[in-house]
DNA sequence: CGCAGTTTGTTAGCCACCTGTACTAACCGT
DNA sequence: ACGGTTAGTACAGGTGGCTAACAAACTGCG
């Protein structure tokens, strides 16, 4: 059962560089409603039509496609007593529709879950990787896929995935080295077996969309996410910057220090990761006698880590980095030895507060990425 | 005579997060038929028709609405001869409105022109600066304005400025220390001494946005602007990013070497402008007593930028870097340096090609901004 | 020359979408 | 009971784009 969404009808957002239609316009006022609902709690048709500007007709007639589609429901009239007709209160339906994820940015295994619109776990599956790689890696992908497939409870609102690597606007895999993978269409391969919406994204991209929908983060946020390599995600205008290759975000192999000789995978010397990648760091800490030399080793990885971003935070101005990945390695000295590189090393009046913390969604941060890959692209939910 | 484009009927565009009404699809067709016209030449209906995928009657409505505004002219039927009727060519009338544009980033002096919308120069005005700050700045460059608005020849569009500093989206310089200026609403000062539609930008940004019009450049692109400061102004997707707190693009203290003695006005040591701003490089190469001195002090400056740049350029993925300033300092070693040194620092196999390249549009770069930024805001053309 | 084929641009009728006005429904307080 | 207030719904109207159909003006061929 795969959800419609009033059929095919619905048509698509614009794209830049495109003629626009009354349609859109209708498409547009749809999913700006469904997103008050959905952030903003029970709210009344009225309510609705302040808030947008729109007239109470107007919403009541997209209400009435949402409540068709099973998207909104009715939860009876607005508790307290004040003057008026009672409102009937609205809210975002999370049980009418399911979302299918799966992370395949782990070294062991993949992931998988399937999850209602609220966010709560459905079911979830895994399968060992046993170092599988390319049309292999491919089949236990689309068998997690199916397995999880199964479990869906509800109408399918679409598959999301989230991938280490370089991933198009069309879901192709141009390059996952740690998988197999290169020009790999996923989203067809997926599409076509399990004839639903799919999104495929890089891990980092879906990480900061579950950080923006999920957690508290700001519309301009740049996530940091350590793990076996180091990968950014960033979102400006609530929108993920994908850049003009869709390699943004690829920061693991910035060189920080030029006299460095710490031997990267990549051939270079002295590439962020080798200081900041879990193993790496596993590695140094292991070595480490002290408790001084602990902490030694763990700031130095923030230092690296501030070294790369510093730039980047000027150039773009963020106000707000989120570091995703084990929270032992990175709270703390790592942290706390990134934040003050940056303060040291931009100029802190011009841009304002900076705010570094580490993502508070654990384990499941690209699962929940992914089923927000999935609401943003078939809701317009961000 | 200020333009009006139809007179106050024409809606604003839409922001995010506001509802949308079919007449903003008529301003999105209105303004994507105007912009493949003036990029595009000369194009009878029926092309723009083909290439918009709107139907021939929608281009014609939308087309007689631009012939009434003298936003497009009739220039004949297509030249050669095939079958069918002979198409009325359509263009882009570079003549029927001007646009006031104003430099505000020289040390010396301020620049303005009028421009009318082929980019061509009616006339031009500027005012010696002789110290004058805060107050006294302002009433200078509302003179300034005040002359050029007297050698219009033509309708009004607006009137734009290229200023160093902080800008916000409303036209408020939040900070301008070169122009002492501090939380000015520049733009409504503007706005209520002509009446009629006033741009503020930041002065990398509008040179940016003169690159993408008049230039070659890229819709992802990176132009650092080397003069009294550094300042970079970013393109993504053909729209300039600001940042949280506006302040996107202020690279010019962010420092390059922790181990630098290199001074900078902003008290700390290393930053990116101890080597790179104009003076602190004559100052440099009036030192340098051989050609191979010379050289090397040319390279260190390309060397900074290239450290900075080498982060971001992975971070958002940008494919081109434009470098405006002077030509002297700038070609050569020191692009050479700064390219290699982002060669070694980014991973260019993941990134794809970067090219690196200097601005072609000379002094006036950021007047034609400034231009551009106007054509922009009024007439959706980008 | 005449006629078919092609292309352009316009006219006429239709549907989608939002608006304004006016209505009913259902509550409050006096 | 009655005015005041708020919620939600009919109904007519305007705008914007679409399809279908047509007139105008050209080429090419018999």
């Amino acid at each position: 059962m795969v959800g419609t969404l009033r059929g095919d009808r619905v048509p698509a957002r614009v794209r830049s560089g495109e003629k626009v239609l009354p349609e859109q316009a209708r498409v547009h006022n749809r999913e700006l409603l469904l997103r008050m609902l959905y952030r903003e709690g029970p709210l009344s048709r009225a309510d609705l039509a302040r808030r947008t500007g729109l007239t109470r007709v107007s919403v009541s007639d997209v209400v009435s496609d949402l409540l068709a589609d099973d998207l909104v429901v009715e939860v009876g009239t607005r508790a307290g007593t004040r003057p008026g007709k009672p409102a009937m209160m609205l809210e975002f339906n999370e049980h009418a529709y399911q979302a299918v994820a799966v992370d395949l940015s782990h070294s062991t295994l993949y992931r998988g879950a399937v999850f209602d619109l609220g966010g709560s776990v459905v079911a979830r599956r895994q399968v060992e990787i046993e170092g599988s790689t390319g049309a292999e890696a491919l089949a236990k992908v689309v068998g997690l896929v199916g397995a999880l497939r199964e479990q869906v409870t509800a109408r399918l609102l679409g598959i999301g995935i989230g991938t280490p690597g370089i991933v198009d606007l069309g879901g192709v895999v141009l390059s996952a080295p740690n998988l197999g993978w290169k020009d790999l269409d996923l989203q067809s391969v997926l599409t076509e077996r399990f004839v639903c919406p799919v999104v495929v994204s890089n891990d980092a991209n879906a990480t900061a969309l579950a950080e923006r929908s999920y957690g508290e983060s700001a519309a301009d946020t740049l996530l940091v996410r350590v793990g076996v390599g180091v990968g950014a995600g960033l979102l400006l205008g609530g929108t993920p910057v994908l850049g003009s290759r869709f390699a943004a975000g690829e920061i693991g192999h910035v060189v920080v220090d030029t006299r460095s000789e710490r031997a990267c995978v990549c051939g270079k010397l002295g590439c962020l990761e080798t200081w900041l990648s879990t193993r790496r760091i596993q590695e140094d800490l292991s070595e480490a006698r002290t408790d001084a030399e602990h902490t030694r080793v763990l700031a130095a990885a923030g230092e690296a880590l501030g070294a790369v971003l510093a730039p980047i935070v000027a150039a773009i101005n963020v106000s707000e980095i989120v570091l995703s990945g084990p929270r032992r390695v990175l709270e703390g000295p790592l942290a706390d030895a990134a934040m003050e590189t940056i303060r040291q090393r931009a100029l802190t009046e011009v841009h304002g507060d900076i705010v570094l913390r580490l993502s508070e969604l654990g384990d499941d941060i690209v699962l929940r990425g992914a089923t927000a890959m999935v609401m943003s692209q078939q809701l317009g939910i961000a």
